[in-house]
DNA sequence: TTGAGATATATTGCATACACTAAATACATC
DNA sequence: GATGTATTTAGTGTATGCAATATATCTCAA
């Protein structure tokens, strides 16, 4: 049975969201119930649900009687949940410096020279991409609160497709690493509080990167959203 | 318009989320989606949406086909809770001892006030447990950033029901008292990093003591759930 | 008596129908 | 032509019925 128990309003849930994701539906774009219900070959039930625990998660607005839409990320509200992140990253690195075991952090040191050895050979942007969120990742799971995880990897979720802009950012890459060292040098020295500040810095740095690329190519948020600038995107 | 534009299945949802907070539904009860529907004189459609809902916030844990019970809070979940809550505080606190503006730290400071006074006229222990949960609240919401202010209300709003017992367990109330004082000093010195180190130590402490109360007493996590410990629930 | 299988019952998941709301259009009035 | 008011229309909110699933009860053999 590959499909475990998941419920009709699950899959719809599960589809939409990648659409999110994916950049296939777009922030400020309506969800209509019906149009969905034909198009996944469901009643509008389940779809209801769907839109329902997705706006509960925050990825698509809803107000009564109105139709759903793509939560919007205005610059201001983008900037603080890179904020919010950054604190969350550096809460979870500041526990994970004292938790990891040594295999977690050898596992995350494989990542993080991967990722090298793809810019040295000058390898492809996505897997570059798809290699620090994995290391984000790992560094979070380390602290081993599941709370804590899910609040920051939640957040992260949301702000993905804004973060792996860098991709087509001029030098971000290059800077990206660097940053990636500094958190890495302090986790294995056992330095939590510089684990921290460097993760915070490091994560702050991102959405700030990316206002300014906004900024500077005077493209609005809607028209940056990812659709297509990036081919694949994984989840 | 006392309704405004509130939904069938908000107005079911606000209200199973006053029982669970108030203590009426303890963790583990099982919601039956008809019995909640005849009792409000609604069908069984707006119930379920509010379960959903619910579910997605994680107030209550929902499988297929299963009835949805109240989340189970288990002492290592609620310790996690409490830890993740702890960090997400201090991230708080450190953006907000920068960024609170002098009104806001003068109610602060009136709040902190109103409850020493509260304790020294030996009043009511259920509106020192009040002034504490604003105390929290006022400080978090002085970082400023609405992203992590609702991470961090989402997960003290969980907590509320355990945190108040510090209402009943000997000499807490002096402590909490302390460490507030601690914590609005750093504050106003300016010193963020000493303000979140503060106010760490206290959530986590907080979390320490209600385990070690639990352990005591010998009672059951779902024993000792505030049925009646507390008479009145706010919110 | 106890355990496995079968049957019955309770409860959820989904589809459909209809009611209600809000927006869009048409219309009349100035 | 602009403006305010019916009328229409699209789309959400809710009730109800039925099918699918899980749980409880019963039956009977070991």
């Amino acid at each position: 049975m590959t499909d475990q128990d998941l419920t009709q309003a699950d899959t719809v849930r599960l589809a939409i969201e990648r659409e999110i994701f994916g950049g296939q539906l777009a922030p400020g774009d309506a969800l209509e119930e019906g149009r969905l219900a034909s198009r996944f070959g469901v009643s509008r039930t389940p779809v209801r649900e769907a839109i329902t625990q997705l706006a509960q998660a925050g990825l698509i607005t809803k107000r009564a009687h109105k139709r759903a839409v793509v939560a919007q990320l205005d610059p201001g509200t983008m900037l603080e949940l890179f904020e919010a992140l950054a604190e969350l990253e550096g809460a979870a690195v500041f526990l994970s410096t004292s938790r990891m075991s040594e295999a977690e952090k050898r596992e995350l040191k494989d990542i993080h020279e991967a990722a090298a050895e793809n810019l040295r050979s000058d390898g492809d942007p996505n897997e570059y991409a798809d290699l620090g969120f994995v290391f984000h990742q790992r560094i979070v799971r380390g602290c081993h609160n599941t709370a804590l995880i899910d609040t920051t990897e939640w957040l992260a979720l949301r702000v993905l497709p804004y973060r792996r802009f860098q991709v087509v950012a001029p030098g971000r890459l290059q800077r990206n690493q660097t940053d990636h060292d500094a958190v890495i040098s302090a986790i294995f020295a056992g330095d939590a509080e510089a684990a921290r500040e460097e993760i915070r810095r490091h994560t702050l740095e991102q959405g700030d990167a990316l206002m300014r690329f906004i900024a500077l190519n005077k493209t609005s948020h809607a028209d940056f959203h990812p659709n297509g600038l990036i081919k694949e995107q994984p989840l």
